[in-house]
DNA sequence: AGTGAAAATGAAAATCATTTTCATTTGTGA
DNA sequence: TCACAAATGAAAATGATTTTCATTTTCACT
């Protein structure tokens, strides 16, 4: 079986609690650490099987992880300068669980994001 | 430009409005169709730029698509069957607008989706 | 019917994230 | 020190999706 590799949970912490194992790699090998990149996909599965991580799905569907029970946030996009500004999503918390209970779903997550065009453009 | 191929569509509801393009291709050529796979990509997401499809993501990130009412709505998927319950999101509409506005935004859209396990499985 | 430009098509190659293979290195207990 | 399990990472394999590009089809206009 595999550890996870703790250089590689750091390095996601570092980041925002939240990137994709790609992003993870650049920004060790960027930093100067050794690492392989099998070894950063391992980490972060492990990291999933033991509910230390969540994943997620970019649009383009790369997978994207991020700390468990991290308050998440939302974002808040520009459709021309793609200025990103990160909000709170207290409504959107609360839709998705009673939402979700109705339809008698568990393990409930969810995803949202709005984007627009910002005052500057 | 490209416009989408009808049999593409027609395909995809015979599916019961809900697969990926390796999936409409296979059906494709199994019911004898002359068709390429390139083709049926961009079919697809032609439909998608028309709105006459949604797109979703499966756990393992391939994309499926499926034929979406003309009304705006969100969705509530299940991670393990990929039952799919159409769902209101009055709330989100309210909170996206407020939202984009106190930080200036116009032209607002958003993304939200639901995502769970749900009660068959 | 005949011509030509634009759009559609699809085979093959390219891309990109992710997984697998496998030989090598490292750590650990006897 | 020895042996063995776990960890590592380079390279190859995989699989979906996109791109390239040469060919075919469509269509408006003669």
């Amino acid at each position: 079986m595999s550890r996870s590799n703790p250089r590689v949970l750091s390095t996601l912490e570092r980041a925002g609690g939240f990137a994709s194992a790609q992003e993870v790699y650049r920004l060790m090998q960027r930093d100067g650490e050794s690492i392989g990149l099998t070894t950063v996909y391992r980490s972060l599965q492990s990291l999933v099987k033991d509910k230390i991580l969540d994943v997620l799905r970019r649009d383009d569907g790369e997978a994207i992880y991020r700390l468990c029970g991290e308050a998440h946030h939302h974002h808040l996009v520009c459709k021309s300068c793609g200025e990103t500004v990160e909000i709170e999503g207290g409504a959107i918390e609360k839709w998705a669980k009673v939402v979700a209970e109705e339809h008698g779903f568990r393990e409930v997550g969810h995803t949202a994001e709005i984007f627009g065009i910002c005052a500057k453009c």
